[in-house]
DNA sequence: TGTCTGACTTGAAACGATTCAAATTGACGG
DNA sequence: CCGTCAATTTGAATCGTTTCAAGTCAGACA
């Protein structure tokens, strides 16, 4: 149908503009070499470029250069709301650096993982980025890449050994925050459904929250507290919400808040609370955990603790390009791992308690 | 740090195997030439490159042989719970074909559109994809695409001319479906947010709904119609859907159900129906589009017409895989349009009249 | 013995860019 | 008129694969 275009070449820029290819490959880079040539000469070439619709091949380039302009991207779940914020946060920071991400979802499935990074090695990404935040599939493989002078971040996620820099939210401050919150709008019976075990984020959110209690002298009774069991279906967030939820109702005890794990399973608990005729946030408080785009959306809209999952993918790309410079340079360069403060954001699944209530 | 690793090329397993860089790449690629290659030959090859752990290196091939394994995956706005299902339904599929996607995503603006094709077209993408379902920009640069005879598909959206593929819902089956869920429910009063004039689909789902409504002899009485706004911000379907179910609401004519355009513009209309004290579903249905993943978590879980968001993406990535294969056979090939059809959900925010309703 | 078949393998030329060491040029002082 | 120097520009090698036309070689056949 259409005739084959012919590839605009750099030595059909060199003809064009009649210098050599060496000449053009400095202009057109701005290498280091170009501060010699005439202004003259540059301009004549750039106006080649331009007018034959030049575009540099990235792969030639790469073969030569060894810089592929390309960064592996690789989300464990791209379902998982959580993701999101962060996918954008990791692609607007990339474009500023004129990277382009190749974008990996390993589904949760540990081959997926290992045949995506495969082909991220035959693409020679320059660095990797990792979004993990609800994971069960051990990421050692990642150590590896700095062998191959790779440089990892992953987010939502910490790997052992000093290879791979990590950025997190810090969330004993949040769990701290959350209670805090419930706190002071005066409610004491507090219900709370921990993360599993196997999540990382789990142990240090209520750890938070348990220092909390104790500075204030709180009490959280452990037959109004559950956790999560250790699952990886997408959306078991808000499953085990529900379920643990609606067995927390069949103990019997009174609560008048719900501390929840995160914003999904805030909303499982939501739905079984609605379900059992106890009114959000009128009869008992919600508060959750992440502020998922989803968060502000949903009626009645959550309180939750929100991670500048934005502001993580921008941070992670900023750690990875500092690795690849460095590398390019031969500079020294360590890892970091980094700790973002969560900040609490109140909407409309909690309420002061009455001033009836109490004990 | 590490000591860099040397790669490992085809010379050397080459070297290692006894045999020539160029039976090496037949027998590893399978080429069509491998058919003449002994068995012996080809076992003690794959061995040695298994044991020195090669790894091809897909710039260098795609040098020769124009082939970068490479797709462009270009959306126009991540954030929208849209695209989310859209891109797992492409990821997916393109690892099934083992290609790898190049994530670009254009926040809805003309220039980081621009910048972005140009990117892709550096990096020498196979094919384009492009998911553009609240899009106010204007696509025709795809056009040139076939020119440079890289096959594009949209999602969500068409362009005219010849040379794209397209994939969409059936609107006006949708727009059908949704008014005939009211209709059997015993809804008359019938209040509807039309979509932005400018978006493709807001005109057939129209359609639909009058088609039915005429068909059944029922009168949509036109001061129970709004129309969202051509506006582009992120989230402007929440925003609209609140802004003009209060303007209905003011109006002071009575309704029982509300007709959204699409799922996020519900969602706006539960919340302003909420926030003015009427009931959902028990005083009015509210009935959306899309069915985008929040729809089934919210509270109350949203009847919606359902697009098949994933199967799409598989469509679209099939077309496409298609449309090079033929470029690589000299094939003759042409472009399709697809109309997926919808189904409807239905969930909590819609509720049978009772009895004593009606005129 | 010489030639002819297959049946396998391979040499060497691309592909499009980058990178230095080296070439060219013109001017200038001696 | 020559040597030197600074200011520009370039030749040619190289990156790792793919691709055919062409090579090799053992045996079969005349």
């Amino acid at each position: 149908m259409s005739g084959k275009v012919k590839m605009v070449t750099m030595r059909d820029v060199a003809q064009a503009s009649g210098f050599s290819p060496a000449t053009v490959s400095i202009v057109l880079n701005n290498a280091p070499l170009a501060r010699y040539i005439a202004p003259a000469t540059k301009k004549r070439i750039e106006d080649a470029a331009k007018k034959l619709g030049y575009r540099p091949n990235a792969m030639a380039r790469f073969l030569r250069s060894r810089r592929s302009q390309t960064v592996g991207v690789m989300i464990f779940d791209i379902t998982d709301p959580f993701c999101t914020p962060v996918l954008r946060g990791i692609e607007n920071a990339l474009y500023q650096s004129s990277y382009v991400p190749i974008f990996a979802d390993a589904h949760n499935q540990r081959t997926r993982f290992e045949r995506y990074l495969e082909m991220l090695l035959e693409h020679h990404v320059e660095a990797l980025i990792v979004v993990a935040n609800w994971l069960f599939v051990d990421i050692q493989l990642l150590a590896d890449l700095s062998k191959r002078n790779i440089t990892a971040a992953t987010i939502g996620w910490e790997v052992p050994g000093d290879s791979v820099s990590s950025v997190m939210v810090d969330n004993e401050a949040g769990g701290r925050l959350a209670l805090e919150h419930l706190y002071h709008l005066g409610h004491r019976k507090i219900a709370a459904i921990r993360g599993p075990k196997m999540l990382i984020d789990s142990g240090p959110r209520w750890k938070g929250i348990q220092k909390f209690a104790h500075s204030v002298g709180l009490e959280i009774d452990p037959s109004l507290v559950v956790q999560l069991p250790d699952e990886l279906e997408a959306n078991s967030g808000f499953e085990g919400g529900y379920r643990f939820t609606e067995e927390l109702l069949e103990r019997k005890k009174k609560f008048t808040a719900v501390l929840a794990f995160d914003d999904l399973t805030a909303f499982g608990a939501i739905r079984a609370l609605t379900k059992a005729g106890v009114k959000v946030p009128e009869q008992c408080s919600v508060v959750g955990f992440d502020d998922v785009p989803l968060s502000a959306l949903a009626a009645p809209s959550l309180t939750t603790v929100r991670q500048p999952l934005e502001a993580m993918g921008n941070m992670a790309v900023n750690l990875v390009v500092e690795g690849i410079k460095a590398g390019l340079e031969k500079r020294d360069w360590s890892i970091s791992r980094h700790k973002m403060t969560p900040e609490l954001v109140i909407r409309d699944s909690t309420r002061a308690m009455l001033t009836a209530a109490d004990d």
